[in-house]
DNA sequence: GAGAATATAAACAAGATACTCACATTTAAC
DNA sequence: GTTAAATGTGAGTATCTTGTTTATATTCTC
């Protein structure tokens, strides 16, 4: 039993060298996109996204090699759409008000699009093959921005990465149920949204109830 | 066409009356919630249930009508489960701290049998047929007593329903993340989760910076 | 021991789906 | 304008999954 390596799977059949078939593969991905956002991983079919893109399945096939290199390449995407929104708002030092407010309005636009499709990327698409490292130092480098922006703000400096991580999972979980609502543009979401990360960084370990 | 309503799909084809078909059944909906936990909803397959319980297929479909009923089932155990907890600890006065821990060990504990069973039910599973008013019974519920305890220990009185909302769903973002890293019993995560509820509780809404 | 309750698993029908291939069309180079 | 490469097409296939039934066997109750 050799250890589960079934196949090295190129990211890409072929490069796309015209521009017709630049906007097809990124029709393609978009169009993958919207599905999985809508339908969910296990509405996800290759057949459903070249007709969502209004592309042949031909054409699909003709460019990623297979289901899973398609879905890599819109996880890389969308991360690196999240990751560039939270690397701005932790960049220079800015009153925390200001920081959560950046964050606040970026993370909420970045999931405005397809409300859903970073759970789905997270939680039911299969980190399997190749991806496996990919995500993992997304993970990582999503953490250390967050981390920076704790360290910046929070008085106590014990506990940092944890700090950081119930702060990006607490978040992300206010988006992703927002989302679930269609309620991503609420403006009261904002401002609370916002009261949360707030209290919670400059929040003071033992604070009188 | 008729306003879709296809079947009435009674909950349950027969009522189990031997202890040993109590014992089936339970066993079908443990091991429901197991699979669905760990494979999720694109995995769930009636098959699959009935072996992971140990239990021929042929018997699950002697008291479940068909997938959708077994899930409702599943659903309304957990939902259950989990409503009682929240009740509980808001359920007569305490000090915020007091409350926060509470609630923090109660979901915590409710989450560390199926981790991600919550999440799957809500997002993923399909909340189509008879389940949709249970679903969202048990969200209002779920909400109300999210919003007694902010009413109780929060200041400022206006938007209780989105503080209301924005605490619940932070909280389970958190436990979800939580569970997806198989953290769930670290102890910084409980004080940190923790020091989020009372920050935000007791956060006052124009603070200093 | 009779009849009801409960359990079994082989089998099926229906559908879904990842992927190929032989062919059509468009673009670019000369 | 001709040609070859690039690109696009979609019917077809082979395989697999899966929800559900049913005829039969076992166990319980009385």
């Amino acid at each position: 039993m050799s250890t589960r390596i079934a196949k090295p799977a190129p990211r890409m059949r072929k490069e796309p060298r015209q521009a017709r078939s630049v906007a097809t593969v990124e029709a393609i991905i978009e169009a993958g996109a919207r599905v999985l956002s809508e339908i969910g991983w296990a509405g996800f079919s290759t057949n459903k996204v070249a007709e969502a893109a209004g592309v042949s399945i031909g054409s699909l096939y003709q460019y990623f090699p297979d289901k899973l290199a398609l879905v890599d390449a819109i996880r890389r995407r969308h991360f690196d759409h999240v990751l560039s929104v939270i690397r701005e708002a932790a960049a220079e030092e800015k009153p925390v008000r200001q920081f959560a407010r950046e964050l606040v309005r970026g993370m909420i636009a970045a999931h405005s699009i397809h409300p859903t499709l970073h759970q789905v990327l997270l939680d039911e698409a299969p980190g399997d093959r190749g991806s496996r490292a990919a995500h993992a130092s997304f993970q990582a480098r999503y953490l250390e921005h967050y981390a920076a922006a704790v360290a910046q703000y929070r008085r106590r400096l014990k506990d940092t990465e944890t700090v950081a991580r119930v702060l990006s999972s607490a978040v992300e979980g206010v988006i992703h149920n927002a989302a679930r609502r269609n309620m991503l543009d609420a403006p009261e979401l904002h401002k609370q949204l916002g009261e949360l990360i707030c209290a919670y960084l400059s929040g003071q370990g033992g604070a009188r109830v």
